[in-house]
DNA sequence: TAGTGGTCTAGACCACATA
DNA sequence: ATGTGGTCTAGACCACTAC
């Protein structure tokens, strides 16, 4: 069986686990309904915050049995692409909610918790088309001089300025996003990019280290010349391990530090 | 059923699901059995490196189907304490494995991979018993003045010293190590905890700032006073969430940094 | 050949949410 | 009352490892 003609989904499903032969093309069933959920997330067939298909549903489409897409829901559970609610359904996964707010950031206030110095600020500084530079192009998986969008801006904690962050996107896959629209929007970052560019951001990379503040940090973050700063470059990800945005922060650690756990 | 007369374990059974009632006190079966296998994992039942009964041998001492057996085997494999090796059995975690040798150590070189520079040189500074301060035993649950031993040492990639690492220990579950001991082994300290002392290091929490380096800094990591350096404080947890060992590194990140994903 | 973990099925019952 | 995910079972067959 390769295609059956009841299944109205226009992407092409799974084929069927061939144990006539063992070859080295194998792939268990669950892995290959996984992969066409992922690719539904991808084609933005589902969209974050709604609800996938029951269990049952999705079963009797692929014609396998309940378990079988019971362990693909559960590994994408376990990623963080799906998010499982007992007695409601199983649904896309999304940064707009309360509490993954913060999943990508780890800086957090030495006491207390996060939020507990009152809402940040977010003053942007700057934001605007440009060229990638060689190195945002390998990043981004571009090429150098290809159109970015970047954007600079500076949070502030309680009162005080905390984070200042360079960003850069891709022009192509946020086709229609004006620097004003950055400016001007309120909310999440990664949830406008889900909302509007069906660009939902899964997974990301961070390489850290500590460097002498600038005058330009002088300036922003009100520190003098020289003082350690926490350098935060992340690149990150969406459901193909596409990379999607390239963030280059940096941080006073006086008052917060990074927070990480080793598993 | 509580317990059954064939069991040979000295550890109590866990007693199966009282589904005649449904309290607040419910607790899945393969839950439970998740905890009896912890518990033999904290005791030492099972030392690292060696293999667990097989499922099928589990489903029988407790009485569950080898699918509820699995089910809490999947999560602790999961959780990296144990690994599943098709074929040959499951196995606890050890960090004596090759792979896993610096599972903790998020500092990797600029360029080329870990080891790339030749192997890692380890210079003990000193190497003590003291008495905890506040701050020290604050993190690792004790009094204060409580016995602690105490080291410190710079490692060396590539001929350059890039990390000064203070470390903390509380003196009860560590009883017979000697300062001497831990100045002359050779390999993983985690290891050397493993098969020692019966301490097995299962998850860690970092907390991480730029600090400028200090004179101290200057005479072992032979940099600049005023350098910017990663300061990385670490408490490691054993199976049951009891802190076992302090650390604070300060990293030189000229040429490495601290890589971390965000899942 | 035997034993291990890995996959898959079919069906039962439970807990939770909603109508 | 119905539908959802959560747990548990019993049994089949496959893939890998060791003897």
């Amino acid at each position: 069986m390769q295609t059956s003609p009841d299944n109205d989904l226009t992407t092409a499903e799974p084929s069927v686990q061939a144990s006539s032969h063992t070859t080295a093309a194998f792939s268990p069933l669950y892995q290959q309904i996984k992969g066409f959920i992922l690719n539904s997330l991808h084609a933005g067939e589902w969209k974050p915050g709604e609800s996938i298909p029951s269990e049952m549903e999705l079963a009797a489409r692929f014609k396998v049995s309940q378990g079988t897409v019971r362990k693909a829901i559960d590994e994408l559970a376990s990623e963080n692409l799906l998010l499982r609610r007992q007695g409601k359904g199983t649904f896309v996964a999304t940064h707009a909610e309360q509490q993954v707010q913060f999943r990508f950031l780890k800086l957090v206030p030495d006491s207390g918790t996060r939020g507990s110095e009152g809402p940040a600020q977010r003053d942007i500084i700057e934001c605007r088309r440009s060229r990638a530079t060689a190195d945002v192009a390998r990043a981004l998986a571009l090429r150098t001089g290809d159109t970015v969008l970047q954007a600079r801006r500076v949070l502030s904690f309680g009162g005080s300025p905390i984070i200042l962050e360079d960003i850069w996107l891709p022009a192509a896959p946020f086709k229609g996003l004006t620097a004003d629209r950055l400016a001007n929007y309120q909310g999440p970052m990664y949830a406008l990019f889900e909302t509007e560019f069906n660009v939902r951001m899964v997974r990301a990379e961070e390489n850290i280290r500590a460097i002498p503040a600038s005058d330009v940090h002088e300036l922003l973050l009100k520190v003098k010349p020289g003082t350690p700063l926490l350098s935060v470059e992340r690149v990150a990800y969406t459901y193909r391990d596409e990379p999607m945005e390239l963030r280059r922060g940096c941080y006073r650690t006086e008052t917060h530090h990074y927070h990480n756990t080793l598993g």
